[in-house]
DNA sequence: GCATATTTGTCCGTATGTATA
DNA sequence: CTATACATACGGACAAATATG
């Protein structure tokens, strides 16, 4: 338990603490983040060896954490070779954005009037203008999967909520692997923001109608860039 | 390997030959089926040691298969204390038909003609009323959520693919703790028909507006059958 | 409330099979 | 084709937590 001399995985300060969750769980926690982050990223394989001792854990918990990311499609486990970090196809976006469609789009149309979850909304918007003034724009594709995450939740269903946390880790994956998200990100802002007016006032089927085509927009565009990012290794 | 004398696994039967999965999917999958054909009922414990003689394999790999359930939610993970057949509360239904309105309804709203799967439909109606006339009540409820599967798969997407399976099979161990199956399932016939055959003319509209209320009426007729069931224990 | 047995959590060593240089 | 590296899976070990009497 106490390793050699590394000292970087940061999984021994809440070791002691409260260790509520097994380590497994902890172990993915922090591959997740690293992935979602781009820290690793999509096509690189994991070696069980390499993180099993830079995180300071044993393979077959390390395996454990593996088989529950790879559950989530974060990674992909290919037998005897190892896991690797997702990469995704076109049709895997165009899925993405399928299930994007269903969900939000189911959401925001049930709404009558100022949605008891608008505040998450509503923040999610001034966090993205707010990071596109600072030039922050990691932050601010953040802001932009918070607010679509924030209306997915106006459902008020735990497990909508979980199945779209699934969807936005692998949308990441996507982004991570594109040319310039700034561009990407920063022209939607402002059709964010029309959404939430419609939202304030409870229209819901207008608030529909402007994220039905944002997200077709949005579709048509990411495809088209991510075929071109990822034509030169295919 | 070759353990001691149990044969009663099934799980070496396909070891030899074109093992593609692994150990832990494997035992995950016999699992999964046991669990949702009520062979363990929710609530009770699984242990470590006996699941894995029984199976022929060991705690580690064993441990990697719970993993897998505990993340589909068929299993619940008590930390030190083992893992657990899920024992779904009433706020735990309410939310899987949230999702299933969701999901069904948007799939069957935006049929305008003749859906391409629409055979998967009628083949699910066909198959419900084949096991009422030969009173087969477990093939009853197993036609029913085939139909129900098919509506999703009309939106046409791997990921609502996947989701519907994981709610349908939480939905089981609902059915499993209720009293009366057979009268449960067996009123919703003839509307699953109905339904089918809007879609049968291109009538999505039409379909949806059946479907919504044979959800909205088998969720509080669940609902309350569930209530009653789980009160004894509460 | 205490002592004991059982079970889980985690790690390690190792034999076997598989892929790749 | 051989050698090497790695993943797969097993079994054993011990600590820690829990259940039982």
């Amino acid at each position: 338990m106490i390793t050699s001399d590394e000292g970087q995985a940061g999984l021994e300060v809440d070791r002691g603490l409260l260790g509520r969750t097994s380590t497994a769980e902890r172990v993915a926690d922090v591959l997740r983040t690293r992935i979602t982050e781009g820290f690793f990223l999509p096509g690189v394989r994991l070696s069980e060896h390499d993180i099993g001792n830079a995180l300071g854990v044993s393979r077959n918990t390390l395996r454990e954490a593996f088989r529950l990311l790879t559950h989530e499609r974060l990674l992909v486990h290919e037998l005897n070779r190892g896991v690797f970090v997702r990469m995704l196809a076109i049709e895997d976006v165009v899925d993405l954005y399928r299930v994007r469609k269903i969900v939000e789009c189911s959401a925001v149309r049930a709404v009558t009037e100022r949605p008891a979850g608008f505040g998450r909304v509503a923040q999610a918007v001034e966090d993205g203008a707010q990071a596109r003034r600072r030039q922050r724009w990691q932050d601010l594709g953040t802001a932009n999967i918070h607010f679509h995450q924030a209306l997915a939740a106006l459902s008020g269903s735990p497990r909508v909520d979980e199945l779209m946390r699934g969807i936005f880790a692998e949308l990441r994956l996507v982004f991570h692997v594109m040319a310039d998200p700034r561009r990407f990100h920063e022209r939607y802002l402002v059709r964010n923001q029309e959404i939430a007016e419609r939202l304030d006032v409870g229209d819901g089927p207008g608030a529909e109608k402007l994220l039905a085509t944002y997200l077709d927009d949005a579709e048509h565009q990411l495809v088209e860039a991510y075929a071109k990012g990822t034509a030169a290794e295919a």
